[in-house]
RNA sequence: GGGCCUAUAGCUCAGUUGGUUAGAGCGCACGCCUGAUAAGCGUGAGGUCAGUAGUUCAACUCUACUUAGGCCCA
């Protein structure tokens, strides 16, 4: 016997069942070890960080990791999954500033680093049970008994080791650069963690006016959006080839681009016009007073190419310390380069009345624009909305600023890096070729420093005498060196207190930074398996990945660093196929986010619908690399249409094979023996398999997962099952009824397996429960199964235009009967039919009996021109005639258009026919047309491309007796239901109605009998419990029925 | 300012190498079917395929530009 399923499933706990029976029987284990010697197919888990909550995105991409790693495991393949953190950084550390309350970095000092970073390690397991608890509940399998973890030794000595290939090339270099800096953090940040953070922001930019030293009551206008830096200020910048006006303010002369004169409204008035060349060397007065920035070039005006018209004044600001051109421009001319702001953000001593003051600071600027006000150096505010960028954690504005820091020389080996990621496949292919191409064409130095406390130090020592370098690449090497402890862990405090003698007897002592966190996880391919110190021959074996996948945020990010550290340590691609997930977004597309109020928790989608039907919706609803728009009631609707249309067609299989005693225990039967509707189903399933195969092999699941979708819901359940229904319940046992049993369990047994990639509980819940019965040895679980294969020899195109043929009929019948008012109850006598050709009488008559039981209607009559009654019309077929005739072809559309139905048939019997138009031969053959049927007379008719059908309406009164019957069989079915009686249940019926029908339902006793399965049915109506009382055109009808005690014989 | 993506029914999405009636689901109205179906089917309303120009015998489809939105970067 097959299980049963229960009347209403609770898709969360029968999950939970799955998720014990997995546990117990280590399916996730046994599917990955059966595989063992089988070719690898190498997957690269992106390491979560844990002290964040996981989100629907999350979802998402493990969702789409889960899949194509099943998938690949079905086909065969070995696809160990190890999972993996990351665990340094500064989200970790501010997240632990912010327990213990500290505003600032001076703060983590004096309360002790090996304190803090205790913490920090701590903290990293904040959301663990929480990963892990969704991880179990979504099905995503993956290795989380045996993780790599970054901030362990092992890891940190392969990064060590990494870091090291890059030092002896030489591509590790200190450099002075200005950097977006986070004044709260006090650390650059590195460009893929700026892309983390712009925001758009509404912000005063002022205008300043700048009085020349040498010219009467003249200034020149400059614009900044960035009022701190003006302090800083140490020159102009214009350009040589820019047209600038002289225009009267009142008792003031101003100087300003031409093009941007505008902005100071229409009272102005032009005096005279110049070139940027004119105003070279022009000094003029400083708008504050600080010695440090004195010097001879300093407060002059100088040219540069980046100067634009586009905004501004023409004239650009320029504080050496405060941005990349400005640095450029200061280097060039040699302006002094000090810094008026210090690490904190804060302004230096040097800005008299503003020091200690933070730079950003609302307060700060006001007082800015007063000292400008009262200097006469003012203009005007004007609020600009712009990107920005910002901390990426802190969410703190960033500043540009002239820092100290380590690079790595990307740009060195960057055409390797760009001729490598031509290799890979990217899924979509235009964030290879364009967001990520582009990235890497202008790709700058990697900013590999940052002066912090947890995370993976730079393991660089210099003597404090010479300055010479000694690069630590192994703990090993490390031991080397002077007070090394006994226990080492390889963090800060304790690798700064070991030191080397340097050669020229003097003491090194470990540089302070510690690396991006960003190299700790770029590193996973060989870190996770402490590579090159232990297991060469797995890391050999697993690079590269055939597969990663993750969202777009990590083009920049964890993409580009397995690239850039792949590319150069291994000069190979780091992942072959990469599928790029995009964002969710609200129902209104809005982005999801805590300040918005409207993320979703992924715990309570799948309390409330499953894991299963939240993945299907995810992976369906758009193409995963397209914005995703989320609705809620799109889950709902998968686990409504496609769980409980699939759960019922395996109840429906359950109930009759169960009362048969079916159990697939014979052999099974050559498909060309079974009926045509039976081979036109394993037509489809195989189409499906190839279809599915096709697009999961592209990474296109979404693609794959709808023509599931349409082929449970469509073919499946509302043809084949709903065609075959009598053929299950009604026939006797014998071929025909095995053949529908075994054609309906090999599509479900096959479904299961399609769909286990996607939705691995309903599958194996479907796959266990199919193969529960069976005698030979099946796997206990989906997981373990091959993935179908498809049978091209099953795949007829030919059955498959035909049933596509009855079911359009069937459609054209429906809609007669619906304008003529004729219910599907009522059985009519014929539909004619025009054939076009004998091909197409052969397939309709091949599906006949479908169609005629579908409909409800006897017969079928074809009938041919001769017959007089149909008229007949040829269409040109464009995509023939078109390459035939080109510019002729309209001419040749209309003369075919205006055919009569002889020539017609002259050209059907001889399969080419001339046509001479305006003395021109041309020549029609039977394929450049398609013949219609335009009308048959004295009768309703629909049709389309493929048929035309008319529909006899006339109801004989031996017609209207069945019709009437089978009314009456609906009331007592109806009555079965509602009284819940057994499908086998026999039962006597009694009824009471008008002479009529009375009459009818007499004369069709035995139809009803049969249908019902009565044993009697009388007209002495008795009422019981099981009576009612129905309408049956236009009159009343009592029923009674009644259930058999079957005597024990 | 640059790069990439998107624009098809009220909503979410399909639409093959260009071929002459642009489809589905959801929602709405009416009807039907049901001996598996909390489902399904039919009919109806709802489309200048964002716009303009071009290539072509033929453009939702190819090209260019424009507009709007999204993402990324300056």
């Amino acid at each position: 016997m097959f299980p049963k399923l229960k009347d209403k499933i609770d898709y969360f706990n029968l999950e939970e069942e799955i998720l014990e029976f997995w546990e117990r029987e280590k399916i996730f284990q046994k599917s990955i070890d059966i595989r063992k010697e089988q070719k690898i197919f190498s997957f690269y888990e992106g390491p979560p960080t844990a002290n964040g909550r996981p989100g629907l995105h999350h979802i998402m991409s493990r969702t789409l990791k889960d899949a194509f790693c099943r998938y690949k495991a079905m086909q065969g393949f070995y696809v160990p999954r190890k999972g993996g953190w990351d665990t340094h950084g500064l989200p970790v550390e501010i997240e632990v500033e912010k327990q213990l309350g500290f505003k600032h970095k001076d703060e983590i000092v004096n309360y002790g680093i090996e304190k803090f970073n205790s913490e920090c390690k701590k903290s990293v397991w904040t959301y663990k049970a929480e990963w892990e608890e969704m991880t179990r509940l979504m099905g995503y399998w993956v290795d989380m008994t045996n993780p790599y973890i970054t901030f362990e030794n092992n890891y940190i000595e392969s990064v060590w080791w990494a870091l090291e290939q890059f030092y002896n090339e030489g591509l590790i270099y200190k450099g002075f650069k200005i950097q977006p800096y986070c004044p709260r953090c006090e650390t650059p940040l590195s460009s893929h963690e700026i892309s983390l953070g712009y925001q758009t922001v509404s912000e005063n930019s002022v205008y300043v006016k700048f009085k020349l030293v040498n010219d009467e009551n003249t200034f020149i206008l400059s614009w900044t959006t960035t009022p701190w830096t003006l302090p800083g200020n140490v020159g102009l910048a214009v350009g040589n080839e820019i047209n600038y006006v002289k225009v009267k303010s009142e008792n003031e002369i101003w100087i300003i681009a031409k093009d941007l004169v505008s902005i100071l409204g229409d009272e102005v008035q032009i005096i005279s016009e110049l070139k940027g060349k004119d105003l070279i060397g022009k000094k003029y007065i400083p708008l504050f007073d600080i010695d440090a920035l004195k010097s001879d070039a300093s407060y002059r005006i100088y040219d540069a190419d980046f100067v634009t018209t586009t905004d501004g004044t023409g004239v650009v600001h320029t504080a050496v310390m405060y941005g990349e051109d400005d640095y450029q421009l200061g280097k060039r001319v040699g302006l002094p380069q000090h810094h008026t702001v210090d690490k904190s953000g804060n302004f230096t001593n040097d800005v008299k009345d503003f020091e200690g003051l933070y730079v950003k600071d609302k307060s700060t600027e006001k007082k800015i624009i007063s000292h400008l006000k009262s200097n006469n150096n003012f203009v005007k505010l004007l609020q600009y909305t712009h990107e920005y960028p910002h901390c990426w954690r802190c969410s703190f504005p960033l500043l540009y600023y002239a820092r100290n820091s380590w690079y790595i020389s990307t740009t060195k080996y960057s055409s390797l890096m760009i001729s490598n990621n031509n290799q890979i496949n990217w899924v979509p292919k235009e964030v290879g070729s364009g967001r990520f191409g582009n990235w890497l064409e202008e790709n700058k130095d990697w900013a590999l420093s940052r002066d912090r406390y947890w995370g993976t130090p730079l393991p660089i020592w210099i003597c404090e005498h010479c300055k010479n370098k000694k690069f630590v690449g192994s703990i090993s090497e490390l031991q080397k060196g002077e007070n090394v402890p006994e226990k080492i862990d390889l963090h800060k405090p304790f690798v700064d207190q070991i030191t080397f003698k340097c050669s020229c007897g003097s003491t090194m002592y470990r540089t302070p930074e510690l690396i991006d966190a960003w190299f700790d996880s770029g590193s996973m391919p060989f870190a996770q398996w402490h590579y090159p110190f232990e297991n060469k021959e797995i890391f050999e074996k697993t690079f590269p990945a055939d597969y990663i996948c993750e969202g777009i945020d990590q083009t920049r990010g964890w993409f580009y660093t397995l690239h850039a550290i792949g590319s150069f340590l291994f000069k190979k691609p780091t992942f072959k196929n990469v599928l790029v997930n995009e964002l969710i977004l609200d129902k209104n597309g809005q982005k999801m986010s805590k300040s918005k109020g409207n993320t979703i928790d992924p715990f309570m989608l799948m309390k409330k619908y499953g894991a299963d039907a939240t993945r299907w919706y995810l992976v369906s609803n758009s193409p995963v690399w397209r914005p995703t728009l989320f609705d809620e009631n799109g889950i709902a609707e998968v686990q409504r249409k496609l769980f409980n249309t699939l759960m019922n067609t395996y109840s429906f299989f359950v109930l009759y094979s169960n009362i048969d005693g079916f159990v697939y225990e014979e052999k099974s039967l050559p498909i060309s023996e079974r009926q045509e509707i039976d081979q036109w189903i394993l037509s489809s399933l195989n189409s499906l398999i190839q279809t599915v195969t096709e697009s999961m092999d592209q990474y296109d699941i979404t693609k794959a997962s709808r023509a599931i979708n349409n082929f449970v819901i469509n073919e499946l359940s509302n043809w084949y099952v709903r065609r075959n229904r009598r053929r299950f319940w009604k026939s006797e046992k014998g071929k025909d009824k095995t053949a529908a049993y075994q054609t309906l369990f090999e599509c479900l047994l096959t479904i299961s397996k399609l769909t286990a990639p996607i939705t691995p509980f309903v599958s194996d819940l479907l796959f266990k429960n199919l193969t529960s019965v069976l005698k030979n040895n099946n796997p206990p679980s989906v997981h373990l199964s091959d993935f179908p294969k498809v049978d091209k020899n099953l795949i007829k195109t030919d059955l498959e235009d035909k049933m596509n043929l009855a079911i359009t009929i069937c459609e054209h019948v429906r809609s007669m009967r619906m304008k003529a008012n004729i219910k599907i109850r009522q059985p009519l006598q014929k539909i004619l039919i025009p054939i076009i050709d004998e091909n197409q009488k052969q397939k309709i008559e091949k599906v006949k009996e479908i169609i005629l039981d579908e409909i409800n209607v006897k017969q079928i009559e074809f009938i041919s021109e001769e017959s007089g009654i149909v008229k007949r019309k040829a269409k040109p077929n464009f995509r023939t005639l078109g390459t035939k005739y080109g510019k002729q072809v309209q001419v040749v559309a209309n003369a075919i258009r205006e055919m009569s139905s002889k020539k017609i048939s002259e050209l059907q019997r001889n399969s080419k026919i001339n046509i001479s138009l305006n003395s021109e031969n041309y020549e029609i053959e039977i394929n450049d047309i398609e013949i219609l049927h335009e009308e048959i007379k004295g009768f309703l008719v629909e049709s389309d491309n493929l048929v035309m059908v008319a529909l006899d309406t006339t109801i004989s009164p031996k017609l209207l007796q069945e019709g009437l019957a089978r009314e009456f069989v609906n009331r007592v079915q109806n009555l079965r239901k509602e009284a819940s009686f057994n499908v086998t249940d026999r039962i006597l019926i009694t009824f009471k109605c008008s002479e009529t029908l009375n009459n009818a339902l007499l004369s069709m006793e035995n139809y009803i009998k049969s249908e019902t399965l009565a044993l009697k049915i009388d007209n002495n109506f008795i009422k019981n419990d099981f009576t009612t009382e129905e309408e049956i055109d236009g009159e009343i009808c009592s029923i009674s029925i009644e259930k058999v005690v079957t005597l024990p014989s």
